[in-house]
DNA sequence: TATTGTTATACTCTATAACTATA
DNA sequence: TATAGTTATAGAGTATAACAATA
């Protein structure tokens, strides 16, 4: 779906010289571009990507989460949630322990390692921010996240 | 590097349960992804994708372009762009034609369908456009690009 | 009979390297 | 020697279908 914010953000020019830039949309897809391809450089660090981040976070949330419920959060294909979660075991951050009264479940659980590394993780969320954003005041931040807010109300009924 | 932007929208609850609705930066994305989805969903009807369409507006905006210059102007892979530029062709959109003076080279063209369906995808931008960002006034719209352009500047010279 | 988790498999997408033709 | 285009191939990522265990 999203193969053009895969790979490297691109060169500048196409910023203008796609006769894009008056679309207030392209705006949005451009920063979160510019967001995400920061957000995920940085992240290397903690060996997570933006996905596997937010599966942490879920899981930090809402304990116990099933795989089959982490899936529907997300919205991540189950079998692709168990590849996923295989990988986040692996490197220790999370545990899978089988659920007492239906046993077909496997509840997910972070480990210490797992949440030292989201809170890493959520540091280089609040770093990246600061730092794409500085070119606004405080007030001008505000007013952008309450108009997006405002967007996303219509389209996403949280 | 943005699986999570590729399947579906997901479930509405995460917006609120990842405690990360607070994050601008998860706005943004958030909002992109809306934008992305619809947007890709309309576009099936003239049979292109966000990126074949940032490739139709490339060729249509600076004729005659070549792959090489194409590929370095969106971000994608020189043999990437060989495949999709063979599927546009294929589809009655695009014309390669050897350059006179520089024999390897192969401009690139719209043909008069390109055209066509490159003006039926800047509709569908400008309707998916309106309805996204319905909930916001003339002027909330102008403020929320004009932050975004902020942004951008600093991080995307032009 | 339905659901959770899992595996195996196929399919798509992308990148790497090697090749050709031109410069 | 370098560049534009291309092809072949391998790799990653994802989804589909089938299966085991449990409800």
């Amino acid at each position: 779906m999203t193969e053009c914010l895969t790979g490297p953000v691109g060169n500048p020019t196409n910023f203008a010289s796609l006769s894009l830039s008056r679309r207030v949309g392209f705006l949005s897809y451009k920063l979160t571009q510019i967001l995400l391809h920061t957000f995920e450089e940085r992240l290397a660090a903690v060996k997570l990507t933006t996905r596997t981040y937010f599966m942490l976070s879920a899981i930090d949330r809402e304990p116990p989460l099933s795989q089959q419920e982490l899936s529907r959060l997300i919205g991540v294909d189950p079998t692709t949630v168990v590849a996923l979660v295989d990988d986040l075991e692996q490197l220790g951050y999370v545990k899978r322990s089988r659920n007492r009264s239906d046993r077909r479940r496997h509840d997910l659980l972070l480990t210490a390692a797992g949440r030292r590394n989201l809170a890493a993780a959520h540091r280089v969320a609040d770093e990246v921010e600061a730092e794409i954003f500085s070119p606004l005041t405080a007030a001008e931040r505000d007013t952008y996240a309450d108009l997006t807010r405002k967007v996303l109300a219509n389209h996403w009924p949280a």
